[in-house]
DNA sequence: AAGCGAAGTTGAACGTGTTCAAGAAGGGTG
DNA sequence: CACCCTTCTTGAACACGTTCAACTTCGCTT
């Protein structure tokens, strides 16, 4: 989300906060009519921005057009493409919403659990909780997440703070569990709670059971598994495999 | 492949053939002016198909107009959506005839390779063989394949026999390899095998390195550990991963 | 106060995918 | 031949995302 860097129209304008939820951007600490001094615009943004997300949410990604949008905030359609570079960028918004969203409703597992399995579950609940009211929508603009050039894809530059900021939270899983696991793989495993945790949402996306209970059992059998080869890699038979394993992330890492 | 269910303006014409890669239209058996009695669209529709995937193919998805196709077809742009629903419709051509040359290109590999390892590394390096001429485009038009919605997904029951074929390479890989395994994850194993292939064109859209050398990496890598781990699973230990496994994909296959 | 320049705002205009009412072609019947 | 009906073909028209040159607003300097 750090300002974008294909080309033209973004403005010099603040980029928009990583994680915060909505600035308090009205009346920054003073009493009464203090005016935001450089944040002039930072209100339109907002607006244009809470205009796409309702309205997302309201008729959907695809049947919402830019001209509704606009109308709806009462600006003109040019306005939206001032604050955004495209339709698609709207996006951006919902996901950093969604990912703050997603701290703080695991926050409680977090700071209660002590055991590596409770701890994971609880955090994925809480992503599929916090994304569920908007299941039919996700499913609608994920294309745009899936091409590998968009800035929306989880593994574009541009998400990159996201990115990093969604690994965090399994991080913590990781490190404020008991579990004893070897060094290595603790060092790698949040990275790959997250990959795993990609395909979740993948799946959930995909789900189109009643409320996702399939994702939800896909949780709860997941989780005991993972619980359970990670318990087993410290065995001697299988440290050659782990070692392989470590070996094969490694060298993929490379970029050549 | 089979006809589109949709709705509205699929024409009741002949489905397209699922791998063949072009009929012999123009001068079916006769020797002279012999017209064929009904397919006088089907010569349009390969046209059209025919002219699309040029384009893609020189000038990149996005950048080929669906007027640009018709006229470097000869018709008008109403007739090309006569025979495609859409823009997006016209890759699935383009899908099918990859799934064939994945099969022919797997057909060496698999008929004189014994063993597993060599047979799924084999399968893999030939569909990315097949794939490696597309892959700038094939990153543009993934996104389609990616909305859940999308005939073109490949978890859609429209692709469902483009998928069946695929699952059925794999099938050949395990039941042709004369590896000892548990008699249920050799059932289940053919299409974990795909799904881990799907995981590897999902890698391999992403991949921005020289010739695509990291998925090249990743299948060099990822074979030999998958080997290991299913001559692991028949060790003691390993069973009740094994069967904890197994119970998890078969408790989500279940619909509801 | 006057002027300047950056920031913000406008809406017509462009090219796109897609639709649709109208028609043409062709073959089977009487 | 005349008639129909199905199959096929046409291109103007529509709504959309996006661009851009012009305009306004506003804080700051002189």
């Amino acid at each position: 989300m750090a300002g974008v860097t294909t080309a033209a129209a973004e403005p010099t304008g603040p980029d928009h906060p990583a994680t915060a939820d909505a600035l308090p951007l009205t009346d920054a600490g003073g009493a009464g009519a203090d005016r935001p001094r450089r944040a002039r615009g930072e209100q339109t943004r907002q607006l244009i921005l809470e205009t796409a997300l309702r309205l997302f949410r309201e008729r959907g990604y695809a049947e919402t057009t830019m001209r509704a949008i606009a109308k709806e905030a009462g600006v003109a359609v040019g306005n939206a493409y001032y604050y955004f570079d495209s339709k698609e960028h709207l996006i951006q918004g919902f996901y950093d919403r969604n990912q703050a969203a997603h701290r703080a409703a695991a926050e409680h597992v977090l700071a209660t659990e002590k055991n590596l399995a409770p701890r994971l579950r609880g955090v994925l609940h809480a992503g599929i909780d916090v994304n569920a009211p908007y299941h039919s929508f996700a499913a609608t603009f994920f294309k745009s997440a899936a091409e590998p050039s968009s800035p929306l894809s989880p593994f574009s530059r541009e998400s990159s703070p996201a990115r990093e900021a969604a690994i965090a939270i399994f991080r913590d899983v990781v490190e404020g569990s008991a579990a004893k696991l070897d060094p290595e793989l603790r060092r790698e495993l949040p990275e790959l709670l997250w990959l795993g945790w990609m395909g979740v949402i993948l799946f959930w996306v995909y789900d189109k059971s009643p409320e996702q209970r399939r994702t939800r059992r896909l949780i709860d059998g997941a989780v005991p598994l993972i619980d359970r080869l990670v318990s087993l890699s410290r065995l001697r038979v299988l440290r050659p495999a782990l070692r392989q394993v470590l070996a094969l992330i490694d060298n993929l890492r490379r970029d050549d």
